[in-house]
DNA sequence: CCTAGTTTGTGCACCGCCCGAGCAAAACGG
DNA sequence: CCGTTTTGCTCGGGCGGTGCACAAACTAGG
């Protein structure tokens, strides 16, 4: 039953492909069973013992797989488990967004090797000056990876607006940006030896949260809130970005076509009742510190859910109410998707146990499909690194999906048997 | 930049995956470009000339491709053109739905080779007589086929409602069925050596509309409008399910909160103003005879098409109006998924040149994308018979991704060669 | 302690498939 | 009529997975 395709290009096949195929299927069998001896990889794939043994050499030849420790069975000769190594390779994040870039490199098993931040404005800055800090940092980065023999497979930029497939930004409002090749300019300053992709930090985010392997998170779809709305879809483990790559932007759904004025000019923006500003609004009056833009965003999250414990009504009733509205279009959104998990990030991670019980309510009630058709709702625990953590995945996952595109060299001394 | 994918289950490759593989390749790409020689397919795959004639052999084989004419280039050897075949075997797509059932069977090729259907009225007989009724269409159908040799590869049966991974009609609330498992009864039934399956009928039309192979019809948004509103949804070339195959759901999404109780209980549903009964509440006064029920669907569209020929301002306006809610909803779907057309279906197909330019206006207001992200509307041609051309399709795609199903008989002689 | 039984990991022959080279066939042009 | 071009096929070669055999390593039981 599982996805009908109409006809794919793809590409002719031979013994390259084979191997590569094999080696990827390994690679993302010990990613998502952990470690495990050979002989089990074998009977869990249906591959032959003398095949994965070959495999494994490869993968390790790569630099990709490790043997770890003596697995003891109940009878029998004891096997050694193989493991994820990957310390020789990197993926690599990073945001340009509007008052700060930040990178991470994170290794094959999603361990952080390098992050960094540097805050500015990009709405003053010349888009010149902003992608020049970014060039920096990721310099820096690369230079943190490069101390420790540490090769980059691959950079994806996560930018607030709509990318096209070349990576350029074509609308980028918050940032105050229209038609700013991000990508060519990246890759005429960095001239990288590794894959630099861009795309919009929603999708990332929707990447980061859409586990690998995991069956309950293949079919994801992410809210990300701060001051506007927006996020990303993952279907069938698959990211979907549509025709031209701007799928995603729920917050200008029109949801209540009698309502107020949103920032991009339409009457009834998802975003004008259920982005931050929404909230702000009910929760407090306007010489209230909780609206205060000098304080961290962190700071005045932190006192709204101080307030909703000690039980403030107004409080609540904020929450309540715009929380109704989130559920208003997550419902939307899970009649047309019918998603395992809406995961909800941003602002709403930090709040949003405050607001689960309305949002669950009203989705409920606007889908069709008993249950809400098994949509949880659930909130992000990765915070604001979301999309950078995605980026670096997006990058790793090539090299799960064609584990020789890392080059061989030869086996460390006793690194493997 | 395509498809970035989070980790396919997949499965191991050999040497019979690579024969799969290309030759599913070959098909699809006869399918896509139409006849031509061996050696300009090797050319264009990427394949070698040898390599091609074998492939070629062997789906020659199973009956689905055969020699065409001679082909004379400019100079050289003239190639002899290759060509889809599939006589032999055809794909069936049924529909069960509130006062009808009906059956297509396609061949490989997209032509008809039978047609059937029975009225009658699923709300008040049992739904054993119901399936009762489609077996004995299918039954007919194959036998049609069997008097010109041709075996079936698969069935498809689209119903009005919400299908789980098992063929199990969960809710069809147009249908009064609840929990009725129309896979299984119909396996039982038939006990056929081909494949069935159950889907949802708006994914079905979703599929007949993703025309196999054309880059600009890889993502598309079928909007299926009758008195209910469906759909279906095509990213990258695959149809979206969701998590319990539940999406597609547009109808039920919610567009004004403040607006009319829908017959699902809710309020403000899509289809309470952009259904057929919107459209013929406003168009019409109680007593019109294009509200007549007993009078055929397609008759009372008829009239409501000469009406606003003839420049009838009520009609003209009740048109608009509902046009401009289609736009609203379709304005919705678009920020979220970014298709490259929305094709609309069922009653929206008759009017729709009608309500275009106020559907279109609706979609590029509401759409944050400019030029609304470059998603077109456009009506479908496929009328009434969307949902079963698509299970019919749906069926043939097993063969065009593994051509191997089909059994391999000697060749007919003077067949090839 | 020693042996039978079990499981792991590797080596080797075999098979299937695509590649590349070579060749006959079938046109066209001078 | 012969050189040139292009097509479609045949034939070794290499690659990669399968299946089988075998040594290695451990448990259980006498």
């Amino acid at each position: 039953m599982r996805s009908i395709e109409t006809g794919e290009p793809g590409h002719s096949a031979d013994q390259v492909t084979v191997r590569r195929t094999n080696l990827a299927l390994v690679l993302r069998h010990l990613r998502a069973e952990g470690p495990r001896s050979r002989a089990t990889v074998a009977a869990e794939l249906g591959l032959t013992r003398s095949a994965v043994s070959q495999l494994v050499a490869e993968l390790a030849e790569r630099g990709l797989v490790r043997e770890g420790r003596r697995e003891h069975g109940s009878v029998g000769r004891p096997g050694t488990t193989v493991e994820l190594a990957g310390h020789g390779i990197a993926g690599l994040g990073a945001e340009l967004n509007v008052n700060h870039v930040n990178t991470i490199a994170l290794d094959l098993a999603g361990e952080v090797l390098s992050e960094r931040q540097v805050a500015l404005d990009a709405r003053t800055a010349p888009a010149e000056e902003v992608v020049e800090r970014l060039v920096e940092l990721v310099e820096r980065t690369v230079a943190d990876l490069a101390r420790r023999d540490v090769q980059p497979v691959g950079l994806t930029v996560g930018v607030a607006g709509l990318v096209d497939e070349d990576g350029v930004l074509t609308h980028g409002p918050n940032l105050g940006w229209r038609d700013v090749p991000v990508g060519p300019m990246l890759r005429e300053r960095l001239r990288p030896a590794y894959d630099v992709r861009v795309d919009n930090e929603g999708n990332l985010a929707a990447l980061a949260e859409a586990t690998p392997g995991d069956p309950d998170r293949r079919d994801v779809l992410v809210i990300f809130g701060e001051v506007g709305v927006g996020g990303g879809i993952v279907a069938d483990g698959r990211l979907l970005r549509g025709r031209q790559g701007y799928a995603g932007e729920f917050g200008h759904m029109i949801v209540e076509p009698q309502g107020r004025r949103c920032g991009c000019g339409r009457v009834g923006c998802w975003e004008t009742v259920a982005g931050l500003r929404a909230l702000l609004d009910q929760a407090a009056d306007p010489d209230d510190p909780v609206r205060d833009p000098s304080l961290s965003l962190d700071q005045r999250l932190t006192e709204i859910n101080r307030r909703a414990d000690l039980g403030d009504t107004r409080t609540l009733a904020a929450l309540d109410q715009v929380g109704r509205w989130v559920g208003v279009g997550a419902a939307v959104l899970a009649n047309a998707l019918n998603p395992a998990a809406i995961v909800l990030s941003g602002y709403f991670a930090a709040v949003g146990h405050h607001m689960r019980s309305a949002i669950e309510t009203a989705l409920v009630d606007g889908v069709l499909a008993p249950g809400a058709g098994g949509t949880r709702v659930e909130l992000s625990t990765l915070g604001f690194t979301a999309s950078v953590r995605g980026g670096a995945q997006a990058a790793l996952e090539t090299v799960f999906a064609d584990p020789a595109r890392v080059e061989r060299r030869p086996l460390a001394r006793g690194a493997l048997r």
